[in-house]
RNA sequence: GGAGGGGUGGCAGAGUGGUCGAAUGCACUGGUCUUGAAAACCAGCGUGCCGUCAGGCACCGGGGGUUCGAAUCCCUCCCCCUCCGCCA
C-alpha cells in the first residue's frame, strides 16, 4: 500500500507513476485525495466529541465523590444525546477510512526512475545475456518427451490423482528435485541467509501483508473452512515473519530464505505454454527476502539479482537478465529483475526468477518498521524478495540442454554431489 | 474435541467501575560522581492519528455491548498454559 504522506504531499509523482503503468484514469487517485480530506475532517469532529464525553465524564465522576449527588445528575442529564452524536461520528469517520483503504489498496506502487517505460514483453530492458545458446547436431527434444523417457516425471497420473498441473516425480526425478533444494538453500546459507521452514498455510492478513489480497485474489487457493489459503510463494510467510515488528537499525539487513511447494490456481491458463513444466499448480522453490535499510534497498536488489545469476552459472545454464518495463512489473514492485534460462528443446526462453524491491509498500501493510540509531519515531523498512529458484522451469532447461542422441541427460556436477550421486550422475532411458 | 486458568508497556508484574496510558522492579538512554569502570543517585524512556503546533484523541489480545464513565462488568472471536481425549 502506498504510504498516505506520498499522496498527500506528492500526487504529481503518483500520478506519473499511475500513468506509466498504463492506468489511463487517475480519478481513484482524485477519490483518494477528496476521501483523505473526508476523512480528516471527521477524525477531528469525532475526537471533538470523545473529549467532551470525556470531560463530562470526569466532572460526574468528582461530583460523585464529593457526594453532589444532584448535581451529579445534572450533568449526566446535559449529556443526553452526546452519545448517539459519537455513535453516529464514530460511523463516519469508519465509512470515510474504509473507502479510502479500498482505493489504496487499489493503487499499485510507484515505479523507479530506472524502470523502462513500457507496457509489453517487448519493452523489457535485456540487460545482461550469460552463456552460449547451444548447437546440437539433432533436434533437441522438449523437456516433456525427456522427462517420461527417464522416468522422471508422470503428467499422467498427476492428473488422474489431483488434477492437470499436479505432476508426480518419480525416482531419479524425485531425487532431483531434492538435489536443486539442497543446492539453493546451502548456497543460500553460505550467502548469510538464514534458513526457515514456514507454515504452508497463510491466513489472511498476512496475504494482505505482503500484497497477494487483493491483487490476486483468485489465484489463490482459499480453504474455506478455515479461511487460509495456501502460500503461492514462500514470500508470503517469510516476509510475514517480522511482521508488525520495530526492528533496531543495527539489525538490518535481516536476510531469510526457505524453501515450500507454491500453490498457484493459473486460472485462464491454457495452451502450448502450459505444457509439461512450463506452468503448473503446484511447484518448488527456494525464495530469498530481506528487509532492508530505505538507503540500502537498490543495492540490495543488485546483489540479490547477482546472486541468483550466480546460480545459474554453476547450472550452467545459458540466461539473460531482464529489467522488467512499467507495464510489465507486478503491481507491488518499485523495480524487478527477471531471470529467463534458454529453453533448447522449446526455442525460447522460461522465466525462473523473478527479483524485486517493494520499497514501502509491503512495509506499509504490514507495519514492519525500524527504530534508528539516532533515535527518533520507527521508519518504514523496505522489503525484497527473490526466487532462487523456481525449480521445474531449471528442470527443463537442463534436461533440454544437456540432452545427448541417445536420449541420456548428465547433470553438472555440483549438482549430483547433492543428490549423493558422487561427481557425476547420467539419467538414462 | 472436553474442562479449567490466563493474555497489561522491551521483559517481569501491580491494578476488579472514576483523578489509570497505567504502580513497582529489571533492561535501555542521558547526566552527576570516578583516572576509567562498577555501584549509587538524578532525569528520560510505548505506538499511532488529528492539529490553528497550545494541545487533543485512540490503543491494557481482536471485535461488539452495558455505563455519565471500562484495563476493570457482559458477549464473541483469537492466542497461550494445565488436565483429559484423540493422534503423526
Amino acid at each position: 500500500m502506498l504510504e498516505l504522506k506520498t499522496l498527500r504531499e506528492d500526487p504529481e509523482t503518483v500520478r506519473q507513476a499511475l500513468r506509466r503503468r498504463g492506468w489511463n484514469s487517475t480519478r481513484l487517485l482524485d477519490d483518494a485525495l477528496a476521501l483523505d480530506q473526508a476523512l480528516r475532517a471527521r477524525m477531528t469532529a469525532h475526537q471533538e466529541l470523545l473529549a467532551r464525553n470525556r470531560k463530562t465524564a470526569k466532572d460526574v465522576g468528582r461530583l460523585m465523590r464529593s457526594k453532589q449527588f444532584a448535581k451529579a445528575e445534572e450533568a449526566k442529564a446535559t449529556h443526553a444525546g452526546l452519545k448517539q452524536q459519537i455513535r453516529l461520528a464514530a460511523h463516519d469517520e469508519d465509512s470515510a477510512r474504509e473507502a479510502l483503504i479500498d482505493i489504496l489498496m487499489m493503487l499499485p506502487n510507484v515505479p523507479h526512475p530506472s524502470v523502462p517505460q513500457g507496457q509489453f514483453a517487448s519493452h523489457n530492458q535485456v540487460v545482461r545475456q550469460v552463456g552460449e545458446l547451444p548447437a546440437f547436431g539433432f533436434k533437441p527434444k522438449p523437456h516433456w518427451v525427456l522427462a517420461e523417457r527417464l522416468h522422471l516425471v508422470d503428467f499422467a497420473r498427476g492428473a488422474k490423482t489431483a488434477g492437470a498441473g499436479f505432476p508426480f516425480y518419480v525416482g531419479a526425478g524425485a531425487r532431483l528435485q531434492r538435489a536443486l533444494i539442497g543446492l539453493f538453500l546451502a548456497e543460500a546459507i553460505r550467502a548469510g541467509y538464514l534458513e526457515i521452514q514456514p507454515p504452508l498455510l497463510v491466513n489472511e492478513v498476512s496475504a494482505r501483508g505482503t500484497g497477494q489480497l487483493p491483487d490476486k485474489e483468485g489465484q489463490m487457493y482459499h480453504l474455506r473452512d478455515d479461511d487460509l489459503y495456501l502460500v503461492p510463494t514462500a514470500e508470503v510467510p517469510l516476509t510475514n515473519f517480522y511482521r508488525g515488528e520495530i526492528i533496531p537499525e543495527d539489525s538490518l539487513p535481516l536476510k531469510i530464505c526457505g524453501h515450500t511447494p507454491c500453490w498457484r490456481r493459473e486460472a485462464g491458463s491454457y495452451g502450448k505454454t502450459v505444457r509439461g513444466l512450463n506452468r503448473l499448480h503446484q511447484f518448488d522453490k527456494v525464495e530469498i527476502v530481506q528487509v532492508v535499510h530505505p538507503d540500502k534497498s537498490y543495492a540490495a536488489l543488485e546483489t540479490m539479482t547477482t546472486y541468483a545469476e550466480g546460480l545459474l552459472q554453476m547450472l550452467k545454464l545459458p540466461y539473460r537478465t531482464l529489467l522488467m518495463c512499467s507495464g510489465e512489473m507486478g503491481f507491488n514492485q518499485t523495480i524487478q529483475y527477471d531471470l529467463e534460462v534458454w529453453s533448447a528443446g522449446q526455442d525460447r526462453w522460461l522465466e525462473v526468477s523473478s527479483l524485486s524491491n517493494f520499497g514501502t509498500f509491503q512495509a506499509e501493510r504490514l507495519k514492519l518498521r525500524y527504530r534508528p540509531q539516532s533515535g527518533g519515531k520507527p521508519q518504514l523498512v523496505h522489503t525484497l524478495n527473490g526466487s532462487a529458484l523456481a525449480l521445474p522451469r531449471i528442470v527443463a532447461a537442463l534436461l533440454e540442454l544437456r540432452q545427448q542422441a541417445d536420449g541420456s541427460v548428465s547433470l553438472p556436477a555440483c549438482l549430483s554431489r547433492h543428490a549423493g550421486m558422487g561427481e557425476s550422475w547420467t539419467l538414462r532411458p
